[in-house]
DNA sequence: AAGTGGTCTAGACCACGGC
DNA sequence: CCGTGGTCTAGACCACTTT
């Protein structure tokens, strides 16, 4: 996203906040002009905070405020979350950890600038003491200020981020996929090389549009099974 | 999206398919120019493909194809819905079909007495002529009074069930977990033996809580991925 | 330095909703 | 009918990769 728009986005979240649920938006063509870009780009960043629920456009009608947010289909859980609610005991191994600069990959999935610094850990997860997920976690180091990593040795992430810097995860993308272990991940794990393993790669980010975590994940396929309540769509 | 872009796509996918893994498409602006739409369209095109996994694209670089996987959303979908929803065209080979008792585990499951007879079939699903899942799929034989299983060898079982009997599915249930081939499923999906591949189990229901269908189908690893939206709960 | 994708602009026309 | 969002255009400049 263009700086133009990082900052449009932010103008336009100012004024949906002044205004109540279902109110109308000024019409783009006068939008634009007294935010002083061009209709398109305006037009890239209303589609964005409508695709994240924050408007809804209706052709020959208007843009309006949607403050009641509906579609609520899976939960994001944090691995600790997701244990306790399996009623298991999860801790972590923290193997190590680094901070440098994003580069281009994480620095376009965080939407943070490549030279931005990064925090990355390695962990080991385990539930009831036995090894079921390798995990690599990335953070804008910007949103942790002064966190030591060790911390997160044994702790939920979440609740950290939370209590400890105020950032709530309100949404987010996730993929899963087929895979085999290597070697280093089979070690880890304690199961037979090339072992069928879930690939889960997970991008979260707050109400505001903050990136806050990209996180890859390789779980045993022999003890995890991944859980999803379907809606049929209306 | 408009008349241009449809058509814009399907000319810019045919030469995708004229082209091999890797390889690189002509830059935008020659391209736009021989296909006599303005840029910007053809962005909006090749954004779309990108995000859809069949293009990469690299800023100074090119733009490339990327034999990638499919990705699936959140909702209940069935195969056929999937496939159109990826633009892909989807096909079905009937391998066999059977009229039994539900016995205990399916009477279980679908919440029939063990006697009350299930229609079960196995079906090869296949997206733009490729193999890409096997199921198997068993539903209440009383759901669907005199159906011959053979009208289900290329047609959308939500849309029949739907049309044809008025049963709209609701909600369902699904699991997804890491597995490797057998043979049998490594020589009907063209994949080597003990590849990954994604074994998904969903039973679904009518909003009056009648179980529709039990299905398992083991989805090709190297070709198939699942996407699933995220929300935290409040 | 040359060529690529990424962003932004100003303006046109279309399709639809509500008056 | 007019005003709205939806699409498309031609062209400019920027950021990056490659040579």
């Amino acid at each position: 996203m263009g700086e133009t728009q990082e900052v449009l986005r932010q103008e336009v979240l100012a004024r949906i906040h002044g205004l109540l649920d279902g109110e109308r938006l000024p019409p783009e063509r006068e939008l634009c002009q007294s935010l002083g870009v061009a209709r398109e780009t305006l037009r890239q960043v209303l589609g964005e905070l409508t695709q994240e629920g924050y408007l809804v456009r209706r052709r020959g009608a208007g843009t309006f405020v949607a403050r009641s947010k509906i579609t609520q289909q899976t939960q994001i859980r944090s691995f600790t979350e997701d244990m306790r609610a399996r009623r298991m005991s999860s801790s972590s191994k923290l193997l190590w950890h680094r901070r440098e600069p994003a580069g281009a990959r994480l620095g376009a999935v965080l939407r943070l600038s490549p030279g931005e610094p990064v925090l990355t850990l390695r962990r080991l997860r385990l539930a009831d003491g036995e090894p079921m997920a390798l995990e690599t976690v990335s953070l804008p180091d910007a949103l942790l200020p002064g966190l030591e990593p060790e911390v997160l040795a044994d702790a939920s992430l979440y609740t950290i981020l939370d209590e400890r810097f105020g950032i709530e995860v309100w949404a987010g993308d996730q993929t899963l996929e087929a895979t085999v272990t290597d070697r280093e991940e089979s070690e880890l794990l304690g199961v037979p090389l090339l072992s069928p393993g879930l690939l889960v790669e997970r991008v979260t980010w707050t109400r505001d549009g903050r990136r806050v975590e990209a996180t890859k994940s390789t779980y045993r396929g022999d003890r995890y099974r991944f859980h999803i309540d379907l809606a049929r769509p209306a």
